[in-house]
DNA sequence: GGACAATGATACGGACCCGTAACGATCGGG
DNA sequence: CCCGATCGTTACGGGTCCGTATCATTGTCC
């Protein structure tokens, strides 16, 4: 069963998340760190910087320094990989997954509000 | 009928445009700048650098910067109000509007895509 | 052990953005 | 005409981010 909605309904539900996290003085994230955020709070882990950087198409210092504002923030945290000690593993937070939990409660709240549009 | 959809799909759909967003290539906007862009083209004319300031709670110069940024990129216009030439008045462009339908476009693809999530 | 590959971090010059404060231009009332 | 209010912009010091290139560390294979 597809997920149904509109043009002018999506684009209603985008302005008004964003709103929302643009005046709840929420960290500013770039469409990037939002990429990567998701990325490593929806799939499974472990998640590399290599591979973070594979999957969404850009170098690899993008990554590095996403996770340096990230992890200032308490969103991600970095371990050594003991088994190939060049790897690092990015590890949830939980005030990551607060934050994430959040976005997510924000979009379904405003889908409901938004109905037929 | 409002419309439905899960914690879990809320965030997927959240990360598929985002990464669609990112790969594309395309101008990273920061959540701010995305705020700007859809009120300007969803809500209706005419706007103004302070209207947009308090509507997102944010200050003057922050629109200003915005507006210079996303002029450089072709997607808003700037106009002195004839009428009162304290004011201007942000227009919409063509490259502006094509780029929220597409954004319109990749939230309504990727839904239908989540489905049951 | 040594050459080579792979990983993540760092250096660099340049661009952008922030918040606060000040500025020039314009309007409106006395 | 002038003073104050309003509008959008700019200046400033500080921070973040970009892409490219380079680096140190670690693993792999002969």
């Amino acid at each position: 069963m597809p997920l149904e909605i509109r043009p002018s309904q999506a684009l209603k539900l985008w302005r008004q998340v964003h709103l929302d996290l643009v005046r709840d003085g929420q960290a500013d994230l770039s469409a990037r760190q939002t990429a990567i955020l998701l990325t490593i709070y929806l799939e499974l882990p472990p998640h590399t910087v290599r591979g973070l950087a594979a999957q969404l198409g850009v170098t690899k210092p993008v990554i590095t320094r996403a996770l340096d504002t990230m992890g200032k923030l308490g969103l991600v945290t970095r371990k050594r990989d003991e088994f190939d000690r060049r790897n690092v593993v990015i590890q949830r937070t939980v005030a990551g997954a607060l934050a994430v939990e959040r976005l997510a409660d924000l979009v379904v709240e405003h889908a409901r509000e938004i109905g037929g549009g």
